[in-house]
DNA sequence: ATTCTATCATACCGGTCGGTATGGTAAGAT
DNA sequence: ATCTTACCATACCGACCGGTATGATAGAAT
């Protein structure tokens, strides 16, 4: 269908680089600097591009062209568009989640504390733009690659949540029937709001302010104190 | 950018029907019979290709060929490819909203009543895959096309929201410190369940029961009952 | 009977696509 | 000094893109 030139359709290559690791033997050799150097280029530069334009839209000249590379050595590095595509967003996604909460400062603090962090953590991120088209990329391109949505609940939300609910069960004060149902409407509720203001244009159109919301969330907390 | 081919770049151009319902007077002429169905034919293909492939996938070729029609006669009822793409998103965002919360007999019950039935219709409606493809389309393309996000939000998400908040305000048995806040907490949940579910393939990853959200959150609204 | 309109079929346009081929250059390893 | 490696520049490939041109056909309106 379309322009997809299936020049290579059948039988799975690989990029060159990875043709010579299999058969120099096992040495793992580390890329010289340069070569490293150009990676980091190539992968910085798709990264804009396929946020940029998503998918379909980006081309591999541009990222060419933006990498300050020749495309053959994007082809030496990656073994086609989607491969390139697969990388750059996976490592992207694992990256985010892994400068996230970490915090152990907050491993004591009473649950409207942990969750008004969590809420803080995820309106933050929504303030830089290349997450939020990387969100919306992820979301666009889910239906072709169904595994980097996976890789994205299996990496993102499901810790998320599940941090949530161990926050809401080790705790006496509050009492919650079903923790799990709890924690989707407080992370729902969030990442809605980030969805309609910053994707849909709605700070534009129908802004309202965060810290309402996450007021909100916490006085319907503060009404789940047991007496 | 790209493969873009401006070959009419500047000087806004019409289609062929627009130039003569120019310069034949006024008439309005409706369009004859098999006209309106060829319409009817390319609109229809285009939206099953648009919501496919996303806007850059889709191929004039391809939805001339679904719609069983030659690319010229598409060319003939719609300017370029934007102008369809634009059209045919726009139109089923008003058609879904205007089948939608029309039902009056929902007037007078008690507001839990009314909270279950509005996130039943959303629910609902994302059994509908062709939904779901609207809604990852609309979020994939908001930037490209940010009038129809626009469009969105006006038709759908601003009347969902004042719904809420009006039934809020016109009963007594329920206090709400910031009405419009917990509109946004119920129809934020009730999305992103939809969103998480259906577009990142929870469904199969991370399944969970809309029933226990919507009680969840309708057990939360029992919460402000007053004293 | 003639004119007009909307479609058809087919072919074309310039341009871009993803991806490859060829051949050259500079640096590091042997 | 030779060889290898990673890159460069340029040009090419076939396919497909959005969009147009030409000319034929068939139905309805005059």
């Amino acid at each position: 269908m379309k322009k997809s030139n299936d020049t290579k359709a059948n039988a799975p290559t690989k990029s060159r680089r990875e043709i010579k690791k299999f058969w120099t033997d096992e040495g793992e050799q580390e890329l010289s600097e340069t070569s490293r150097k150009k990676r980091a280029q190539i992968i910085e530069a798709a990264l804009e591009t396929f946020l940029q334009l998503g998918y379909e839209g980006a081309s591999m000249n541009l990222v060419a062209e933006r990498a300050g590379v020749i495309k053959q050595t994007i082809y030496s590095h990656f073994q086609d568009k989607q491969s390139l595509f697969r990388e750059v967003i996976a490592s992207l996604t694992v990256d985010y989640v892994q400068n996230a909460l970490q915090e152990p400062e907050l491993i004591n603090k009473p649950l409207p504390a942990v969750l008004r962090k969590i809420a803080e953590t995820i309106l933050a991120r929504h303030q830089d733009p290349r997450h939020i088209r990387f969100v919306r990329t992820m979301i666009g391109e889910a239906e072709r690659f169904p595994e980097l949505a996976k890789l994205f609940t299996d990496t993102t939300v499901r810790p998320v949540l599940s941090l949530i609910v161990e926050r809401i069960k080790n705790q006496t004060i509050y009492k919650f029937d079903d923790p799990e149902a709890f924690a989707r409407v407080f992370i729902g509720t969030v990442v809605n709001h980030c969805l309609q203001q910053h994707i849909l244009h709605g700070k534009e159109l129908l802004p309202f302010d965060a810290t309402r919301l996450v007021d909100e969330l916490v006085a319907i907390v503060e009404l789940h104190r047991v007496s």
